[in-house]
DNA sequence: TCTGGGGTCCTAGGACCC
DNA sequence: TCTGGGGTCCTAGGACCC
């Protein structure tokens, strides 16, 4: 029965990016990673129109679609409208699985709509459930003044499909049935967990569609792709698939990373840049509630080649100078010749903290101590300012002198295309360029006509960072 | 002017223990 | 003392997802 719901909102970033800068409404859209290293995140559908799409490289994109807005990410404003549409999705049912800001599954059962949808007959679930989804296809227009496709069918993997052939702005049921037809002359990259490696795979053993998966029988697949890929892929190209729809999964790891606008070529840098990346890491970790065993370095290098090194506590820990110290020395086994284009550091194997692990942290802690007495206690606040609107990891970019080096931070700060500002006299809007010591900023709010531009000096003193504005007012 | 950032899951091999 | 098997933990890498 069409009990699973998938919603996913229509190119979300972008969209969101729209409706707040009424200028750009009905144009090309792009939002991603601004530097020389960039990729797009969403691209609206104006956008890939010309064949533009999310992690394409940004230079590709520019040359694609030269005209269109580029804006960088505003993820705290994201993360509002999502939990807004999240709040409508748990009024249907306790079980709302989030697939990230804007996707999610629903459980229509376990809901209050239950009892109506727990019948034999399969035509008026259909009608139960057609009406329930497009009435939140109307909430989520009212409280967001955006649009969100639904899929509806027996199972996850069903009802994902649905909504992203109901796209955009769009209702798919999957009427019981009717799975195996509507699955089989689709391709394989239409299942869940067939990318491009085992889509190539599928392709050098003679199967391209589902129904050529479907045929292949099971064993054939284990053969291929190994006991769980296999198994997995078998049963859901006949169209099973029973995984329960979950809430609030615990995360499992924190980690973070930044990309280099220049590759680094000095250890020192290195250094420098493994002591930040861990020190934002176990803030992560803190803001979390969390403690783990294992830290992990990871190294992109000049040539994109990419390795991981790591390393297990007897005890885990969320001490900024634990991680520091483990994060350094695996990184100084690490040959960096040719230069290093990335560089993270995470932290897995997480436990809730608990009085026992304060115990066995005391007494790791005071191990570390004696195997390493030079290991600087304390690490303090981070030194970097959670500077401007969005909290979030946006970070100026890499590349640009960071809090390690806060002297060579310039004393204009640099504005960001899509960043909100305001004007003394002539109130808010947003930054549409900058360069050459002028920042162009557009005056207009959500929900109203088209504003003007007006072109400053990058240092005028009239002009600063606001918040960002709701959609709806 | 190629290729972000944050995750999850699986596999394979070696160490170690029973 | 020798041999074998199984289970668990850890490391590293790869594929995939949004």
């Amino acid at each position: 029965m069409p009990t699973i719901l998938h919603l996913d909102m229509d190119a979300f970033y972008a969209s969101v990016e729209q409706a707040a800068k009424p200028s750009l409404r009905g144009k090309p859209v792009i939002v991603g990673g601004i530097g020389p290293r960039g990729v797009v995140a969403t691209a609206s559908y104006e956008a890939r129109r010309f064949g533009v799409h999310s992690a394409m490289a940004m230079a590709h994109a520019r040359r694609l679609c030269p005209h269109a807005a580029y804006l960088v990410p505003r993820f705290a404003v994201y993360r509002d409208i999502s939990e807004t549409v999240m709040g409508l999705l748990r009024e249907l049912s306790p079980l709302v699985e989030p697939l990230s800001l804007d996707e999610a599954f629903v459980d229509l059962e376990a809901g209050p709509h239950g009892s109506l949808l727990r019948t034999e007959d399969s035509e008026a679930v259909t009608e139960t459930a057609r009406a329930i989804a497009q009435d939140l296809r109307g909430d989520i227009k009212a409280a967001t003044s955006l649009t969100g496709s639904v899929g509806l069918a027996g199972s996850k993997m069903l009802a994902k499909i649905a909504s992203e052939e109901a796209k955009p702005d769009g209702l798919m049921v999957i009427a019981p049935g009717t799975e195996r037809e509507l699955l089989g002359p689709m391709p394989v990259r239409t299942l869940p967990g067939v990318g491009p490696a085992t889509a190539e795979h599928l392709r050098r053993a003679g199967m391209t569609s589902v129904a050529d998966v479907a045929a292949a029988g099971e064993a054939e697949l284990v053969r291929l792709l190994g006991k769980a890929h296999g198994a997995g892929l078998h049963a859901m190209a006949v169209g099973h698939d029973d995984r329960p729809v979950v809430a609030e999964r615990e995360a499992k790891s924190v980690s973070v990373e930044d990309t280099f606008e220049v590759d680094l070529a000095d250890r020192g840098r290195v250094r420098e840049e493994i002591d930040r990346l861990s020190e934002r890491c176990v803030r992560r970790l803190r803001e979390a509630g969390r403690s783990g065993r294992t830290v992990v370095i990871k190294v992109r290098r000049y040539d994109f080649s990419t390795l991981t090194r790591s390393d297990t506590l007897r005890a885990p820990t969320d001490d900024p100078a634990v991680v520091r110290e483990i994060a350094q020395r695996l990184m100084e086994q690490v040959d960096t010749t040719g230069g290093v284009r990335l560089l993270g550091v995470g932290v897995s194997g997480l436990a809730d903290f608990t009085q026992e692990d304060l115990f066995a942290q005391a007494a790791a802690d005071a191990a570390l101590e004696a195997a390493a007495p030079q290991a600087a206690a304390g690490a303090g606040e981070a030194g970097g300012s959670e500077q401007g609107t969005d909290g979030h990891g946006g970070e100026a970019g890499p590349g640009e002198p960071g809090p390690g080096q806060s002297e060579a931070v310039p004393v204009s700060r640099r504005w960001l295309p899509g960043q909100d500002v305001r004007h003394a006299s002539l109130g808010p809007g947003w930054v549409q360029g900058s360069g050459l010591g002028r920042v162009t900023v557009r005056f207009e709010v959500p929900g109203a006509a088209p504003g003007r531009v007006r072109t400053f000096a990058a240092d005028d003193p009239e002009l600063e960072p606001a918040p960002p504005l709701p959609l709806v007012g």
